[in-house]
DNA sequence: CACAAATATTCATATATTTGTATTTGTAAA
DNA sequence: TTTACAAATACAAATATATGAATATTTGTG
């Protein structure tokens, strides 16, 4: 049984954990990628970073784990999305704090 | 000499930063109860969110060290407030997302 | 100045995150 | 079934973060 308390408790754990997931350098420039809809294998993401394989699964592991990213498997390639493509407004939003 | 990729990548890290600041479940509830212009103290947060009054002030701090807040001392009490008023819309969006 | 209230800082401990190497798993083609 | 490519996982070391008790600092009042 559920108060309202916990639930609130709950989404903000939700939106932290989100947040969090997206809060790393490499993990915003993997969601500027997939902006606008895009879809991106695991090797292409690993090339256009210049970091490595492992390294960008792991990263696209926790952006889909807490719910920013979606994937699809086609042959030998996995392809990563944006779930909400109002994320992107997040990207957004900071682009304009970040300007000054 | 900054190249423009030097640029992007310090934009990324002062995006993620960003983010990182408010990745954080106490951090989120400042912000909420910091939306739409508002101003609090320190003790009126702790007191609040029920949590120590260190801990508070440490949260604060963080949030204003990496822009997302401002601060201005009145007296003995110092009043923490939004510094950039778009940045609820980084809340609003992850209430939309966690709302499934 | 002495005192109290509000905030900030120090410090230690516990916990979590990041990264890459090596390995494993999944899939397609020969 | 062997081979090769793509992606995911295990593991370990380095680094970063969170928390609160104790203490220090700042400011207003008497």
């Amino acid at each position: 049984m559920l108060n309202i308390q916990e639930l609130d408790s709950n989404r903000l754990e939700m939106a932290a954990s989100m947040l969090k997931a997206i809060a790393h350098p490499v993990r915003v420039a993997i969601l500027k990628h997939l902006e606008g809809g895009k879809k991106l294998t695991v090797t292409e993401i690993h090339e256009l970073l210049g970091i490595e394989q492992s390294t960008t699964s792991h990263h696209l592991g926790i952006l889909k784990d807490k719910g920013v990213l979606c994937s699809r498997r086609e042959g030998k390639n996995t392809f990563y999305y944006l779930k909400h493509d109002i994320l992107s407004q997040i990207v957004d939003c900071l682009q304009h704090c970040t300007c000054e």
